[in-house]
DNA sequence: CAAAACATTCCGATTAACGGAACATTTGAC
DNA sequence: GTCAAATGTTCCGTTAATCGGAATGTTTTG
């Protein structure tokens, strides 16, 4: 992860500040933050003042280290009602240790999609294309595609539209996202053979609640040797799809409760 | 809560955004945030799409609303790595269902207090002088009290040079809070009566680990007629030290195991 | 006790943020 | 389907906030 965009704006610098300091609960001095970040440690100073004033960092008492705080556990608290990740993380297990695989859990975002959850089997060569806190355009890669496929056209095309740009970095073009929708279409499975990182193939369904909302898509990744024709239709697919079920089941619960 | 202080700096304004955004987990619109916060539509459209940069917020595809993101949730989990809050809340549920009074569980945070959980009794007058979430300087209210006066002379003094101000907001003195000191001292809780919200007491024991650590405070709220020496100590103090010491136990374990 | 590391404040130059107004888009009513 | 109203987005000159270097204060360390 490569990220030398130099960045413009207060907010950016902030949240890059804040970043870093995720990083270290136990906090950390202004010099730590300042060799973390790029930034001037005048610049990192004034931040973490402003900051402070907001309630987002306090200062430790007796070492001076700074950290993050209770506000913004509570923000975080009020902005996602149902806690996914937490839900899903047995389901998503029972699958890793059946398949063997690697499994993702991905939920749409706006035009993004951020893999929240992750669990490897016990098969030796692993997978991990994403890491939990990753973002893809929707349509890119095998859960993001899942989420795509199963959304509207005027989504579809809104989403062709924002993520023109991005798209175009993972070397995506709207042809290939048309196929792959088309072969959704067609399988109920949006699928992954080595486009994203070569060798390795990856599957996914979508979890929809019985409102019929989307709410996720979960993805099983291997190397292209396991994900031959007859393994993805008898077994994988068949086990996916009984955890998005129940998984939907327990979301369904959770919101109305 | 008047809070007419003209903000200043991007970074406050974008968490007065983010605090508004965080009341409408459904989403909010660009009116209704711009109604709702003190900037001009210009500047929350700006802040709003710096914070979508960083990926704290998103728009919603098909509403155009605007919403937190998974980031701020994946932030807020490191930041606390033990939820005190979930922890103790049958605590104190079972002290206020036992004494009928109001119940506050504060943690310190820098040179605050923060009043991280709350639960009512059944008596029919109701002492809310602390919503979760409100921050005290250390050394005013009941709970700030007992915090303070659990800390080492070295922190208590720097408290009292940051808080000088702060302190002040709340007409309370140092001399006066050098006799609360010493009323702590004698007694091993910190009583408040009256003194904040004329008419109400309340008093306070602090919550400390075994390995020593100051954790958090828990305090009781009461019009005064209940607050007899009597009570207090036959009752009250007795359950609240049983407690807090339960409670101390618990964060013991979450941080070992 | 001196020196080094670290944290904080000050300062003028520069940049980025500000908000009003113009423009574009969506929504709702007829 | 068309028009009007509401909402969302962009432009631009002004202003205020940010920037980083250097000076000052503070804590830690040898």
């Amino acid at each position: 992860m490569i990220e030398t965009t130099a960045i413009t704006g207060s907010i950016a610098r902030a949240a890059r500040i804040i970043d870093v300091l995720a990083k270290g609960p136990e906090g950390l001095s202004l010099a730590q933050i300042v060799a973390e970040s790029e930034f001037s440690k005048t610049t990192v100073f004034r931040v973490l003042a402003n900051l402070q004033d907001v309630g987002y960092v306090f200062q430790d008492l007796e070492t001076r280290k700074y950290r993050l705080g209770q506000k913004l556990a509570r923000i975080a608290q009020t902005a996602c009602r149902t806690d996914i990740a937490a839900i899903s993380k047995r389901g998503i297990q029972r699958l890793a240790t059946l398949t063997e695989d690697t499994i993702f859990l991905s939920i749409p975002e706006g035009p993004a999609a951020i893999c929240i959850s992750r669990a490897t089997g016990a098969f030796p060569i692993r997978t991990l294309t994403l890491n939990v806190g990753d973002t893809r355009p929707l349509g890119v890669g095998a859960g993001a595609l899942a989420l795509y496929c199963s959304m509207s056209e005027k989504e579809r095309e809104t989403i062709r539209r924002i993520n023109k740009n991005w798209m175009a970095d993972y070397g995506v073009s709207e042809a290939e996202l048309a196929a792959d929708f088309a072969a959704f279409q067609e399988t109920g499975y949006a699928a992954n053979f080595g486009r994203i990182v070569a060798g390795t193939s990856a599957i996914s369904v979508p979890v929809i609640t019985g409102a019929g909302r989307l709410v996720a898509a979960i993805a099983i990744g291997a190397i292209d040797a396991r994900m031959t024709p007859e393994r993805i239709n008898t077994v994988l697919i068949p086990a996916m799809r009984e955890e998005a079920a129940l998984l939907a089941q327990r979301i369904d619960e959770m919101e109305q409760g």
